[in-house]
DNA sequence: CTACGGCTACGTGTTGTTCCTTAAGCGTCC
DNA sequence: GGACGCTTAAGGAACAACACGTAGCCGTAG
């Protein structure tokens, strides 16, 4: 989903045809951004930062449904309200466009309404893939997708300095912490990963990984 | 997703301006309809019976992505080729219709381009949904979130003839057939459902099981 | 500036529970 | 009358829960 962007534009571009301007704004560490139920008024892409978008059980427990990176769009509905929450993972800028403004884009050109289209069927085929992680997989082969995903996102992949706590990891694997840092220290001790600090994720042996989660 | 569509004529409704004449196909139980990386040439909708969708792991595990019930649409892509499997659950008549028509309808017609995204945009939220529930949720609350659902859609809320197998259903879930299995049977001795036969379930108590699933 | 306490995040050992594995038996439908 | 689908039971493995120790980060006090 990240894009070769000119983040330093208050655009956001849905596709080949359509950008809109919109307004930047700063979220601190685990501010809210939207709430699930909340009026769905704008549409959203990271500049700089992190996002975790997610969604509750009644008794709290928390499944982060995705992680949003610079040049990622969230918060995109069709319906009035939104359908699911989002927090600043680290402290971000993020760019926000008005509804009305991409509505009346896309009634006006039938380009704009086909981008969306592509964007949301590929956040459900991203979903779908996600869906396999968590129904089919152990905790180690769950912790090396996502591994082997968030590398693949990254500008350098060889480096990953990872935004998030190992609370966000676990609660976006369907696991706890403990079982998410025994998997980083098994990686480590195969020599699989080098973690020269705990959010400094080094790529020692890629193919390893990825044998060991047996997409 | 099931709607009041007229089922004996051989048509897609996408939206209130969008219905394009199909080919009516009959499939036999376990046969596939398409596979994963096939060519989308088709788009299809349920007439009779039931279809599941799935992607598999490498080492050949399978994740159900979901079940479609008689009205249901599935198979659609926007890339070229299927993202996702899928395969007849019982005997079932399908209508397809060609992709090369829809792209035509949605490049005249703007409504129904936008009937596609509203489609795409509710699977996304159902997909968004089981992840939650694969994610987060025990043995017994899968089960009982699966029958709330399934219940949802059917016509007769009050009892279900289930078209697919304990091993669909695990699958589906995230699973094994003996857990499933044992929580249909823990589910009949709370009373909250009866079982008259493996695929008949009479809901008996259905805010219970609304209580069980702690959605 | 350093020292100290409080806070948060992360790692790891131990115990506990859930669910999977394996196996057997039973009914039902081709 | 097999083959298949479903249920049940016993044992084991994987992961969660709990507990504790440590490191880094702040603000404040000495």
């Amino acid at each position: 989903m990240q894009a070769a962007f000119d983040t330093s534009t208050d655009m956001i571009t849905f596709g080949p045809q359509l950008s809109l301007r919109g307004v930047r704004m700063h979220f601190g560490r685990n501010a809210e951004i939207f709430g699930e139920g909340e009026d769905a008024e704008y549409i959203y892409r990271v500049v700089s930062g992190a996002v975790r978008t997610m969604r509750f059980t009644a008794d709290g427990r928390r499944q982060i449904l995705g992680f949003h990176l610079p040049g990622d769009i969230f918060g995109l509905e069709i319906g009035d309200a939104h359908t699911l929450s989002a927090e600043a993972v680290a402290n971000c800028d993020v760019v926000m466009v008005r509804r009305s403004c991409l509505d009346k884009a896309a009634s006006e050109d039938p380009a704009a309404t086909r981008a969306l289209l592509a964007l949301t069927s590929e956040q459900l085929s991203t979903a779908r893939a996600h869906a396999l992680v968590l129904g089919r997989k152990g905790a180690g082969e769950r912790v090396a997708a996502f591994l082997v995903e968030l590398a693949g996102r990254f500008v350098s992949k060889q480096e990953l300095d990872l935004p998030m706590s190992r609370a966000d990891i676990a609660d976006y694997l369907g696991l706890t912490i403990e079982t998410v840092s025994r998997a980083f220290s098994e990686f480590e001790r195969e020599h699989a990963i080098a973690l020269p600090s705990s959010r400094h994720v080094v790529m020692r042996n890629p193919s390893a990984l990825m044998h060991y989660q047996a997409a």
